[in-house]
RNA sequence: CGCGGGAUGGAGCAGCCCGGUAGCUCGUCAGGCUCAUAACCUGAAGGUCGUAGGUUCAAAUCCUACUCCCGCAC
C-alpha cells in the first residue's frame, strides 16, 4: 500500500525523510518548501535544499510565502493528499491546511517533547547539557509542537558530541521512523500519546547576539555553547584581534583568568574550570584541528581570548 | 554588482608593500641513540608558488581576467 503525500520541508533536516518516503514508495504529490530568497555571499537566489532534492526528483514544488490565504489553502486541499508530512517546514500551517489531508499533517521533531518544542530543538538540548535527546513522530494541531506523539527515538547526547553529529543522527533515524509511522497509520495500529503537561520548553532560535564566547561563564556551560552552536552558526571569540570560531571542545582542568590560555595546546581558563579547544576556525579559513591550526598560529600560554 | 580574507612541497603558515638563487613548524622516508617511545640527534626526498595573460633583463612578489575556498552581513 503506497500514500499520497504532500512533503512539507526546507534545510537539510527534512531531506533524509523525503528520500526515505519516496524509497518507501509512497507518492509525493507535491512539495512545499520556503521560496528562495537572496542568501550567502553575493546574495544570489538560493533553492532550499529539499527545493533542490525535489527538482531532481521530478517532484512538484510549490514555495507559497504563506498559508493563511484562501487561494493557497484551496491549492493545497486540492492535492487531495492522504497525509501532509512536515519536517522543519518553516511557516505556521493553518487549521484548513492540518485537516484537508485524510489521516492528517504529521511533524518530525528534533526533540523530546515537551521539551525543547519550537525553532531549534536540537541546538538548545546540546546547549543546555542534556544527557539524551531525540526525535518523535507527532499529529500537528494548531498550537505550537503540542501534539500528541507517534513514535520516539531517543539517543545520549554524549561528550563530543555536537549539533551536527545530533542532527545526523536524529535526521536519519526520523526519516526511518515517519515511513514506519506511517505504516501504521495506514493499518490503523499507530497509537497517539499526548504530551506530557510538565518539562515544556521552549527552544528560540539562536540569535547572533548569543554566539559570542563569554569566558566568564563557568567552563561546563562554554563547552556546551560550543558544541550546541557546531557547525553552525558556531560560537566565536576573539584571538590577537581576529574573530575565531569555536566548533569543537572538550571539558579541561585548571584555572586562571577567564579567557586565559594556561599552556600551548588551547586550554583556556573560563570562570569555573576550563575548556580545550579541539577544532577552531580562524576568519577567512577552514576548520581546522588544533594542533594544525598551531602549527601555523600558535597560541602560547599566557595569551588571552576575548 | 552587499563587505572582506585566502589559494606557496602531504598538513598548517611566513615571504608579497620595498621584484633578483623558496623559508618555518610538522608529516613522510633513511640512519643513529634508547629497554623502549608519539621523545631526542643526523640526513634525504618532495614545490609548474590556484589558472590564463600582461609589464620587466628578471615575477610567489607588480597589473588584468578567471576558477575555487572561507568569514561577515542576509
Amino acid at each position: 500500500m503506497t500514500l499520497r503525500l504532500v512533503f512539507m520541508g526546507s534545510p537539510t533536516f527534512a531531506l533524509p525523510t523525503l528520500d526515505a518516503l519516496l524509497a518507501a514508495g509512497h507518492e509525493v504529490a507535491c512539495v512545499y518548501s520556503q521560496p528562495p530568497r537572496p542568501a550567502g555571499r553575493g546574495k544570489q537566489e538560493r533553492l532550499t535544499p529539499v527545493h533542490a532534492r525535489a527538482l531532481e526528483r521530478g517532484l512538484e514544488v510549490r514555495t507559497p510565502k504563506s498559508l493563511k490565504g484562501a487561494e493557497a489553502q484551496a491549492a493545497f486541499a486540492a492535492l487531495h493528499a492522504d497525509a501532509a508530512v512536515v519536517v522543519a517546514y518553516g511557516l505556521i500551517l493553518p487549521k484548513a491546511v492540518l485537516d484537508a489531508p485524510r489521516l492528517g499533517a504529521f511533524n518530525l521533531h528534533g526533540s523530546l517533547l515537551p521539551r525543547w518544542r519550537g525553532a531549534a530543538p536540537i541546538q538548545r538540548a546540546v546547549m543546555a547539557g542534556d544527557s539524551e535527546t531525540g526525535v518523535q513522530v507527532m499529529r500537528m494541531e494548531e498550537g505550537l509542537d503540542t501534539g500528541p506523539t507517534l513514535a520516539t527515538f531517543r539517543t545520549p547526547i554524549a561528550f563530543d558530541d555536537t549539533t551536527g553529529t545530533l542532527h545526523d543522527r536524529l535526521a536519519e533515524n526520523g526519516a526511518r521512523l515517519m515511513v514506519e509511522t506511517l505504516a501504521e497509520l495506514e493499518r490503523g495500529e499507530a497509537v497517539e500519546t499526548p504530551q506530557a503537561s510538565e518539562g515544556v520548553t521552549y527552544a528560540h532560535k539562536i540569535t547572533a547576539a548569543e554566539t559570542r564566547i563569554d569566558w566568564s561563564r563557568p567552563a561546563r556551560e562554554i563547552d556546551c555553547m560550543i558544541r550546541g552552536l557546531s557547525p553552525f552558526p558556531g560560537a566565536w571569540c576573539e584571538l590577537n584581534g581576529a574573530r575565531v570560531k569555536v566548533l569543537q571542545s572538550r571539558l579541561g582542568q585548571g584555572s586562571g583568568a577567564p579567557g586565559e590560555a594556561l599552556d600551548d595546546a588551547l586550554l583556556i581558563a573560563c570562570g569555573a574550570g576550563a575548556v580545550r579547544l579541539l577544532s577552531v576556525q580562524r576568519e577567512g579559513r577552514a576548520p581546522l584541528d588544533a594542533d594544525a591550526f598551531l602549527r601555523g598560529n600558535p597560541v602560547t600560554a599566557g595569551t588571552r581570548l576575548r
